[in-house]
DNA sequence: CGCCGACTTCTTGTCGACAAATAAAATACA
DNA sequence: TGTATTTTATTTGTCGACAAGAAGTCGGCG
């Protein structure tokens, strides 16, 4: 009918467009909005947004950085695919820094950090009340983030974001097939570690981060074993 | 002979130019010939490579994703600082990354991957017989990189990369102040490792790697909180 | 009928120029 | 002389245009 975001052109301040493009994008490749392998196309970006290729580019590349575009040299560029053959890798790295986040959160976070922690969940609660899969999926990796910033080691919480935002994916693949049922089994696991952060109980950290990981791990391994013929490219 | 890179323009390949100014300037950031708060200057930069702004730019976006340089916006970008007063979550990720990409490397390396290790292990080793610093921590890094590699865990790759990225700085400052004194012992450690990893013994490349890095860790320590007075912004 | 090569097209990579934002310098004023 | 304000200068952010590289297309030839 109309074109989307043709006429509006809000005069954007200088250095706004690129965090613009970067974020939009990235939650859209989050969301799978854009499936894996969906192709950008950057003069067609750059007449949504309304603005030059150049700006474009600059986020373009900060997203190729993180592993969530793949860019082939002067053809095309698109959305990464998901390696389902090396799933493992990325379980394994997952659990491990669920548990050193956690545990790190225990040990080192300050009184300000408890209620921005506890914010976060209340809306995981709430979206599992909503049955909200997708606002689910993005409050649960903004709460493990908040907890790993609680941690303050940044070199763990780059990391932990990462597989966070990976996780997203997944986890959406995950839930759309599995009907989108929540369960409200993961909110009472959330307030027990939040209960061990508070107490600054390491090993309790340390040992609830970790079977609330596997146990997740678990569910999709099974999910996906079972949907074995699932190895499309998608 | 003729100028450096005033008059020679060498026909570059089109994508190649990218490439070439991100590794040349990562280098010289890790290699402290670019200390932490030099002045970054595009125009400069565009001159000395002979090449326009934006493929510069493009290499220093990249750059600033790995955390290697900051940009305060619309003003000046410079080197990235070295932030002494946290420096155990570096030491604590290091540590811990160490530790489990050798564990892996011992768990999944395949035959062809031992040549490649051992190579970087001779350099190493010639490095040190030599008593070359900066190619002797270069090499250091590139070793445990190669064994990362043999575990097949990009996310810890990558995350390893960069803690090896930073302690090469830091290494820099340590031996530069040390006098240069190289130890052999490192080598020999090296040797302990590297057998572990063949026979596929993962609880003794775990020991072995947990030891190696420990060690490290506590000479460096040392050494800064010797010389306690260096929380010099540098 | 099928294979090989020139051509077209489409996307990316690079360029030079301009405009905005900020810090430094210069000026005016009390 | 010290301070506020204007001016200048420098660096970044953005733009539109052009050229190179690669896939697809079309025609020619065996």
């Amino acid at each position: 009918m109309d074109d989307v975001a043709s006429t509006s052109v809000p005069e954007r301040k200088r250095g706004s467009g690129v965090k613009m493009v970067y974020e939009l994008l990235r939650d859209e490749i989050l969301d799978l909005v854009l499936p894996p392998g969906s192709p950008i196309d950057e003069v067609q970006l750059a007449e949504r947004f309304g603005m030059s290729r150049t700006p474009i580019r600059e986020a373009l590349v900060r997203l190729a950085g993180e592993g969530l575009i793949d860019t082939l040299p002067n053809r095309s560029t698109m959305v990464s695919n998901i390696d389902f053959l090396n799933l493992h890798t990325f379980f394994d790295a997952l659990v491990l820094m669920y548990r050193v986040t956690t545990r790190l959160a225990a040990q080192y976070h300050r009184a300000e950090d408890l209620p921005v922690i506890r914010a976060h969940q209340a809306r995981f609660a709430a979206a599992v009340e909503a049955q909200d899969a997708l606002a689910m999926i993005a409050t649960n990796a903004a709460l493990h983030s908040a907890i790993a910033e609680a941690g303050r080691n940044p070199y763990y919480i780059s990391l932990f974001n990462r597989l966070l935002s990976e996780g997203r994916r997944i986890l959406r693949l995950y839930y759309q097939s599995y009907g989108d049922r929540l369960p409200q089994q993961f909110v009472d696991e959330h307030e027990d570690m939040i209960a061990a952060i508070e107490a600054r109980d390491i090993e309790a950290a340390d040992r609830l981060a970790k079977e609330h990981a596997e146990q997740i791990v678990r569910q999709i391994q099974t999910f996906f074993s079972r949907n074995e013929r699932l190895d499309m490219k998608l």
